[in-house]
This record gives C-alpha cells, sequence and structure tokens, in this order.
DNA sequence: ACAATGACGCCTC
DNA sequence: AGAGGCGCCATTG
C-alpha cells in the first residue's frame, strides 16, 4: 500500500521523511502509564512494515522535542534494549515511576497496551 | 555498488 | 513458553 523512500524533487523530501514526522505524532499521543509496540507505532504511523524502522524515527526527533520514547516496546512486552545496558534501566526506570508493573522482565500487554488503554476509556478499569 | 546492521515481528517447531 | 529462522528496509561502513 504504502511504499516509501521517493524523492520529490522540489522539496527534497521523502515519503519516509514524512513517515518519521508521522511517528513522532503517534508516539508522543501515547497515554502517560501505557505502552506502544514499534510495529503498532508503525503501523499507526502508516507503515505497517516499518516496525524496524520505529526507532530510526526516534533516534532523529530534533534536540528541544519531548519524545516520551520509554513507552515504546518490542511484540513481546519487553525493552528492546540489552539488559545490561543503561538505556535499558533508564527506559525502565521511567516506566516503573508512571505505575508500568515489570513481571520477569516483561510487561502485560493486555493491561498497560493498545487494547489495555482502549479498555481503560470503555469501561474506566483502575491501572 | 555492496554487505552489514539494527530500540522488530511473525511463523515454526 | 521459548528459541530459531527469515523478511523487513533505511542507514552505515
Amino acid at each position: 500500500m504504502n511504499l516509501p523512500t521517493n524523492k520529490r524533487p522540489e522539496t527534497g523530501v521523502t515519503d519516509f521523511d514524512a513517515w518519521v514526522k508521522s511517528v513522532w505524532q503517534v508516539v508522543q499521543g501515547i497515554p502517560r502509564g501505557h505502552v506502544l509496540t514499534y510495529g503498532e507505532v508503525a503501523r499507526l504511523a502508516g507503515m505497517s512494515r516499518a516496525a524496524r524502522r520505529v526507532s530510526q524515527a526516534m533516534r532523529r526527533a530534533p534536540r528541544g522535542m519531548t519524545l516520551p520514547w520509554h513507552r515504546v516496546v518490542n511484540a513481546q512486552g519487553k525493552i528492546s534494549f540489552p539488559e545490561d545496558s543503561s538505556g535499558y534501566l533508564r527506559q525502565k526506570n521511567r516506566l516503573e515511576q508512571e505505575g508500568v508493573v515489570f513481571m520477569n522482565g516483561k510487561i502485560d500487554l493486555d493491561r498497560y497496551g493498545y487494547r489495555g488503554a482502549l479498555d481503560h476509556l470503555l469501561w474506566s478499569e483502575p491501572l
């Protein structure tokens, strides 16, 4: 449906560049205390197969821009940084500070993920 | 120009 | 549940 990478002669902007901006918006829309997977972000931004590109997009965010990057995890409900890395710990701490609970290094996506967020909207389950 | 690299996901076994 | 294998695709070396 949407295959990017076509340069527009005038602007020099690629479809991928445009998609990157959508990614920022999607990520900024993730409510505090909830998470989305890379695949979900990619899909919501308009490229269903671009899960691996989401991290690139977030790294491209301008310096001043606040992006809740820590609210993006992989489809297994786990943090995608190596466990021994500082990034892993930073992300985990930020999430726990928002009330997200880890069990055996995993987040319950039915509770904190996309569907979980919908449930909260529908019948206001306590977090 | 070409091969390797990921903050991934899905399907199999 | 968990480990492999493979497809993905812009970027990097």
